[in-house]
DNA sequence: CGTATGGTTGAGGTAATTCAACCTGTGTGG
DNA sequence: CCACACAGGTTGAATTACCTCAACCATACG
């Protein structure tokens, strides 16, 4: 099944919006939809990685498991998000599916091809790479010296915006994506701490929950001050 | 005083290693060089972006300060790396020497304008960029639910990586170019913790202290196992 | 119906923070 | 040249936020 970009939810962000229709049909014709279920493993740290991909639709983890067996969630993939180490022979993290998730995947080789070939890819990949570097450094503040209540605020804040179809105000009302443990592991907090904070939030009528996963946020400008 | 890259120690390593030499001196012919004293800020938080720059020799740091006043630095730069934000009007944190440093300056636009004309430059850059992300994140990983014995011999294992000429090997002896609030603020700690840290690991015998900066290590293995 | 996964809640422990005092070296000005 | 202030560092005592351990509940699934 070959790609067809002109009804691809992601068209305008992701890095081919860099490209000419031109162009981007002929990178079109190197890659292949996939959908991934929950759970479903895209890339598998430590084997080798021959792929790389653009995420359409869903979302994705990013995470290291350690001896112990316990995961760090290192980064959430979006929509237009890309994924893959351009210059690893070997995949360094795991990337999993959190929900039903739709990739263009490409080969790498043709990729890095393409990448020589049209210029403004490069740059569209640069400025994504930038723009993931700013994400992974808002975290780094996030994790040090800050209480479980404003992580776990901030990290509310993010998944109502990116559940929301305007780019700016937050949804009221959204499903998590993610369970106790995996929103623990993205925090560098216990299930425990997660749990309650979220029942201290409730009980203080900043959000309300609906079932194990269901969010409304009563005052999101209340949970932004927490969040800073 | 015009950039003269035959003597620069990082020649091999850092992005414009991927030009040819004939790219490579037009190149030189946009910058400047110039030696930060410690301290010296480099980019300001929230001050227009006209340069980006490589660090020849030195250290630096990416911090940022909360409303309160509190640093959290977010990477160290060592040399051959690259600082300035190619897709930001203007600076999202500070820049600031921590030993004497040299960094070649090139003006922003001039340095867009090579990246246009020299595809190898962008590709350079793209692999730079796809580094500290993983630097960045092997940050998150150590940052969450860690103790800070294991930041600390982290650090310090960072340190005395960065302190060898040889790639591989850590320096047994150096002087800590980051003052106790510095490391306390890159791990995402206090002060004192950190000082009574550095305390317990010398009362084991894994570290020697010479005055308030200078480090010996004297067991780097168990070092290593404490940093896992 | 039994098991597994995900989630909540409680009691107790602890590592790191907070607050505070004190030390040392360095630079400055009277 | 001494007095002083100041920044960086150490150490101690008390507090606390979070973790650990453990029990329990709900839902889904074979």
């Amino acid at each position: 099944m070959p790609l067809d970009c002109t009804s691809c939810p992601v068209r305008e962000r992701a890095a081919c919006a860099a490209l000419t229709a031109a162009e981007r049909s002929e990178l079109a014709c190197l890659g292949k939809g996939r959908t991934y279920r929950r759970g479903e493993v895209v890339f598998s740290a430590g084997a080798p990685l021959d792929a790389c991909a653009t995420l359409t639709s869903g979302l994705l983890k990013i995470s290291q498991t350690a001896q112990d067996g316990s995961e760090r969630i290192l980064s959430l993939v979006h929509p237009a998000g890309f994924v893959g180490e351009m210059f690893a022979p070997v995949a360094h993290h795991d990337v999993i599916a959190l929900t039903e998730s739709h990739l263009c995947l490409f080969p790498r080789r043709s990729y890095e091809a393409a990448i020589e070939r049209f210029p403004a890819l490069a740059t569209a990949l640069l400025r994504r790479s930038a723009q993931d570097l700013f994400d992974a450094r808002a975290q780094i503040a996030l994790d040090g010296r800050r209480s479980a209540n404003a992580k776990l605020a901030t990290l509310l804040l993010a998944l109502a915006r990116a559940a929301s179809h305007s780019p700016c105000h937050p949804a009221t009302a959204f499903e998590l994506p993610l369970t106790r443990g995996e929103m623990a592991a993205l925090l560098g907090l216990t299930i425990e701490t997660v749990s309650r904070q979220l029942g201290a939030l409730e009980e203080e009528a900043i959000i309300e929950r609906e079932g194990a996963r269901g969010i409304r946020l009563l005052n999101a400008a209340q949970l932004a001050a927490l969040a800073q």
